[in-house]
DNA sequence: GCCGTTTTCGGCCCGACTGTTTTCAGTCG
């Protein structure tokens, strides 16, 4: 029996989608094909595994019968025949085209159409010989633009970033904004707002009675490469890095309704126009509409929007419409954790193996931060690239963290280790050296192409064993460069609440590991989750919003999150 | 194709900007 991940089903009825858009299908049936692909690509828990065990796939929101059928067809039969008759009919390879920027379902099928076109390549061959223009509705802009976006495509700097990137950017333009008189408030909408993982493009919002002077300054910023698009309230932008950012200006009175509007993400702003349609109004970003006598109300704050409808405020990082309305209504939404109840951190480097600051540096950092503890877990002796410590070092380790102990009283500091999980299944440690360290993180760096059952024995291994306090990054992905290792997760995350084992949730931008679903999933199992920036410097330490805000998205309380205890009972935790 | 404390049938969100226009379609978010 073929096994599908959720990546692969969701992309397939993604691609569904796409195509018989193209095909000109109703725009109802396209939307539900993509409303369920990203409920499965966000779903905890792996489809397959779902419909294996012979669960309902129809209890999973946006899949109904059709949906559920054609996912059994490919479950057990490896192939979807009303996928092989589509892509029959509409070349399956239109779905890159699509993706080209400023290219839509229109213009794709009259490419295909009229001028035979179906792949990238022939597009952009035929942009360059002039010959797009002959489409109707085409002229030598249009030509040009499509061709730009081709090859922005092909240097690849179009695509996702992931927030280490989007972060930094957005908070220069905001600061950047921030100055100018005119702007009474500014702040980042979309996806940065809700922290998603990775980010298309930033969404700039700024409250002012005169938006001239701030577009203008928009557009003059230093890295902006090209100005996209610029009209009275909204401006378009792609910076060096190849991000583009949008900015819009709107009243101060209006701020409310364009916030929510703005942030998103459609999903959740369709549920709550539904709500605002069954109130008796209608929702745009500028103002709720009464309909019976077209009575416009606006609001200053998000909040009173939301409680307009009858709703409790709804953080950014849960509008992903994954039963926060509900919530919401039932005022049952999770008080999510924040940053500032993280106490300690128990997995970061330092320069005994690949971190950039020593002991005590990592230590007064970590002071700074107001921490109780942290845990020194320097890679051990296998991972050879990194410096990994041998037991003898270990040994001579141990001196050094008790002196800088000595030395600053004000943190507790214990020695630990992140262990490899090696490629054959083995700990690179024995239970002897692990007994003497005060903490043990277990972590794979290698292998991560195993096959699944492989993997997850390893997994397993160190799960069951009785030193090891945490997974460190337990799928190993990293983002936009390395896909997870292919490890059952629901088996790994029953073990770990079986063992009391806890599962990392590494705030480290490029890894957020576990992701927002799977977080979601631990909670559910009762899994214990520790969040840790995995620091290698004393400014990794910074990264914990990332991982704090991944752990919200997944519906985490500081409940969940073993290291929001304070060290006392911190300490007794880890005994048990 | 999905969904239902107003519905198992008939709904399903809305506006800005661009380029090519003689009044608007396409794309995007």
């Amino acid at each position: 029996m073929p096994r599908f991940n959720n990546k692969e089903v969701a992309e397939l009825f993604a691609n569904i989608g796409d195509l018989l858009e193209i095909k000109g299908e109703n725009r109802f049936k396209i939307l539900a094909y993509r409303k369920a692909a990203d409920n499965i690509a966000g779903l905890g828990q792996d489809l397959f595994n779902l419909w294996e065990a012979g669960q309902d796939l129809k209890k999973i929101e946006g899949i109904g019968q059709a949906i559920a059928d054609k996912s059994a067809e490919l479950f057990e039969t490896g192939k979807l025949e009303f996928w092989e008759k589509l892509i029959a009919e509409v070349p399956e390879s239109l779905v890159d085209v699509l993706n080209i920027p400023d290219v839509g379902p229109k213009l794709a099928k009259s490419m295909w159409q009229e001028l035979g076109l179906t792949t990238v390549a022939e597009v952009k061959a035929a942009a360059q010989a002039g010959k797009l223009q002959t489409l109707p509705r085409m002229g030598a802009k249009s030509e040009a633009r499509i061709l730009a976006s081709i090859e922005a495509l092909e240097r690849r700097d179009t695509g996702r970033v992931h927030l280490g990137i989007a972060w930094p950017l957005a908070m220069t333009v905001i600061a950047t904004l921030e100055k100018l008189p005119e702007a009474l408030k500014v702040e980042v909408a979309g996806s940065l707002r809700r922290m998603r993982e990775t980010i298309g493009d930033l969404d700039f919002l700024v409250a002012t009675e005169q938006p001239e002077p701030i577009m203008a300054a928009f557009k003059a910023m230093n890295d902006v490469q090209e100005v996209i698009a610029a009209g009275e309230t909204k401006s378009s932008v792609r910076f060096r890095n190849g991000l583009q950012a949008d900015l819009r200006c709107l009243e101060p009175s209006r701020w409310g309704t364009a916030l929510q509007y703005f942030t998103g993400s459609q999903a959740h702003n369709v549920k709550v126009r539904e709500l605002a349609q069954k109130k008796g109004y209608s929702l745009n970003e500028y103002a709720l509409t009464r309909e019976s006598d077209g009575e416009k109300l606006s609001f200053e704050q998000e909040a009173d929007l939301y409680e307009f409808l009858g709703l409790a405020y709804i953080p950014p990082q849960l509008r992903e419409d994954r039963g926060e309305i509900k919530a919401a209504q039932n005022k049952s939404l999770p008080e999510l954790v924040q940053v500032g109840d993280i106490k300690g951190e128990v997995h970061c480097h330092s320069t005994w193996s690949d971190g950039a600051q020593s002991i005590e540096e990592m230590a007064r950092a970590a002071m700074e931060r107001g921490y109780e503890y942290l845990v020194i877990t320097d890679h051990s002796q296998s991972l050879g690239i990194a410096n990994g410590l041998t037991p003898e070092r270990l040994r001579r380790q141990r001196q050094e963290i008790d002196d800088v102990q000595a030395k600053l009283p004000g943190i507790r500091l214990l020695q630990g280790t992140e262990m490899e999980i090696k490629a054959d299944g083995s700990l690179d440690f024995s239970d002897e050296v692990l007994a003497e360290l005060d903490f043990v993180v277990a972590s794979v760096h290698t292998g991560l192409r195993q096959d699944r059952e492989t993997l997850t024995k390893r997994m397993l291994a160190a799960i069951n064993n009785p030193y090891v306090h945490l997974i460190g990054h337990p799928s190993g992905r990293l983002l936009t460069q390395r896909e997870a290792g292919d490890f059952d997760m629901e088996a790994i995350m029953h073990a770990a609440a079986e063992t009391g084992t806890a599962l990392e949730i590494n705030a480290s931008p490029e890894r957020l590991d576990l992701n927002d679903a799977h977080v979601r999933r631990a909670i559910e199992l009762g899994v214990d989750l520790m969040i840790n920036c995995d620091a290698h410097h004393a400014a990794g330490f910074e990264n914990m919003r990332f991982g704090v805000a991944t752990a919200s998205r997944g519906w985490a309380t500081a409940e969940s999150i073993v290291n929001t205890l304070p060290w006392e009972k911190f300490a007794m935790r880890l005994k048990h």
